[in-house]
DNA sequence: TATGAATGAGACTTCATTCAT
DNA sequence: GATGAATGAAGTCTCATTCAT
């Protein structure tokens, strides 16, 4: 960002600014979306757009920042709520629910991320794999703790394969109509049980 | 598309236009990659792309419907090629190689649907949906064979969940380097089989 | 130039924008003209001017060119037409008159280069200044024949004096009323013969 | 200039802006710089700077005041000092050095003419005109005391090509390499002398 | 049918100037 | 008086598409 708002005015004009480009993005599409266009949405003149983003990527950029510390949030809370033991149905069932709050709330997430893989060069995007690969790691360790046989990679490739697999089926279900939509989410639950039971049996925690 | 060509030449000529598009939108996005960046590819010229697509959202589409031609032929080759009885391991090995082989191959695929969906409107999506669905169905009809106790709709979410999640997982391990890519494509094996072996048992076929 | 035209249309379309172009930047400076208003003045559309010109600076550097070129051929023509001995005065009416004529008929001559200087990086000056060393150069081989006591250097800056005193008072006296504008060309030819005398007399050539 | 300063501090800072001003206008252009870059290196509010000045023209205007005050001043120095009789070379010198004196030190100085010219409307040329005219009427008033035999319109004419000439090579030489550069001020002495020696002869003053 | 020069709407972004605090 | 965030007109340049040749 080019300028770091610290009022409280200033502060409400970015989450406009913000607000307006990813009702905008998921709408058009990030390239059909103008910055004049985000400005008259947010109702803040195109130069106090300026003021605060250098260029258009940085708002995208800045959307999947703060998705990005949104979905870091919801993971941890989630986690610290986690009692051992638990069925894994109950551990599945929390996550997928989480997950589809997350995605029902912030709808721009995935829109938004598409657009970023595909356009930002790799320096950029290695900025935010780390964010990624923080939220990844997260759910790495908390899987660690559940089935200590398994070594760092695998318990990284099975965090990806969980968080890639959820996002992206609740995603699609998000585009579905609800009979469809209640089937996917109960088919991406049923997928990840199955999954995780494969590997750490039907039972989080000591007792599993 | 505008004309069907019908002379070996023009044939060709389509050919060369998909081929060029499909490159370049893997690497500058379809947004990004011009018309004229296209022909000059293709080595043709700009006027006769334009005799056979009317517009630059045409030869997305029509890449989209070689993809799908293409993948229907995979799968359909595949599909026949099963014997029953057989492990579901085996299948799901097959199944699992065959995507990745597409996806290898075919590596624009996921570019492609990427910006088909976020590009087109709702009409055009269904349009284009008829063909999406032809797939899924037909990965239904064989689920179908396995396991007579479950309903259409249901069989079709089956479907839709592996055609996804396969699609996904391969597509990111495509971006993945050697080490992870090969567990990524162990991991999705081993997602497939455990979420279909909940439906359909250990062994397909009669004999399961 | 983006593109080399050939043909005879778009040769003089060319000159169009240039002639437009040399008019408006005389008239309110480079800055203060837009594109547009070159190309309104020009009867082209703007995507036309970018055709040939990949930006505004191209334009003023293709003028710059142009002049350099018709500069350079004006001093051929005056210099091959020069018999010797001649008295210097005559010779010095002669670089005059023709400075003058130059200048009166080409009135953009130095609004551009002004521009050009200021505007340009140091590598794109060095291309420009190539040319002008030219003309300088060829100056400074012809004052070599009339006083051979002199070396490179020194002839290379009288030159340099002659050229720049000559079109900057001629650029002056473009600008000034009738009467002090003939008395600028006379006191232009004064200087210049006063100060050619004292290094080659008041003769030109081998009787001199 | 829109308020007066009497107060010490804001005359100091209306000389912090016209020095940022020249720094900026010399490095990059009159157009190049912004007026927050010119209040950012002067250390002083945008709006303070609007205080004094009331648009960005004003600034080159105040600056091409001063210097014409300044360089107005140089002349009176030099011309009060001159005593007569003297050898014209000397003269010269005196003149060449001072004009190349107060280029060294005021190197915006044609940097912000050339803008000026190419800026302001006639009008407000006019009013600076009146400056330049001052200057150059000193000059004349001078020659004019060295002979007498000249009338108003060429003595003027005479200063003109002097201070324009010295002026201008002066220039040049300011952007010329070491070397150049002295040969640049001996060729302007050189030229200075033999054309003012052609119309006051060798000495100045009642002896000549 | 084949070509590619021509078109011009519209995108992103800057920056001189104002005015509420 | 001092400040600097806010404003929005205007500039440069791109590119999908057409159509005369």
């Amino acid at each position: 960002m080019r300028r770091q708002p610290k009022q409280a005015r200033s502060q409400e004009r970015v989450s406009q600014i913000l607000n307006a480009a990813e009702a905008l993005f998921i709408e058009q599409g990030y390239e059909q979306t103008t910055t004049r266009a985000i400005a008259t949405r947010a109702q803040v003149p195109v130069g106090s757009l300026y003021q605060f983003f250098p260029d258009k990527a940085a708002i995208l950029k800045a959307l999947a920042d703060r998705y990005m510390q949104q979905e870091y949030e919801l993971f941890a809370s989630l986690h610290a709520a986690v009692p051992e033991p638990m069925p894994l149905a109950n551990y599945v069932d929390r996550v997928v629910e989480a997950f589809d709050h997350f995605m029902t709330h912030q709808p721009g997430y995935r829109a938004v991320f598409e657009q970023v893989l595909g356009l930002m060069t790799a320096g950029a995007i290695a900025e935010m794999d780390t964010y990624e690969a923080r939220i990844v790691d997260d759910l790495a360790d908390f899987l660690g703790r559940l089935g200590p046989g398994l070594d760092a990679a695998q318990r990284r490739a099975i965090a990806l394969v969980v968080v890639e697999s959820v996002g992206n089926l609740l995603w699609l279900s998000l585009k579905a109509d609800a009979p469809l939509r209640a089937r996917l989410i109960a088919e991406t639950k049923r997928l990840m049980t199955h999954y995780l039971a494969s590997y750490f049996g039907k039972t989080i925690g000591k007792a599993g």
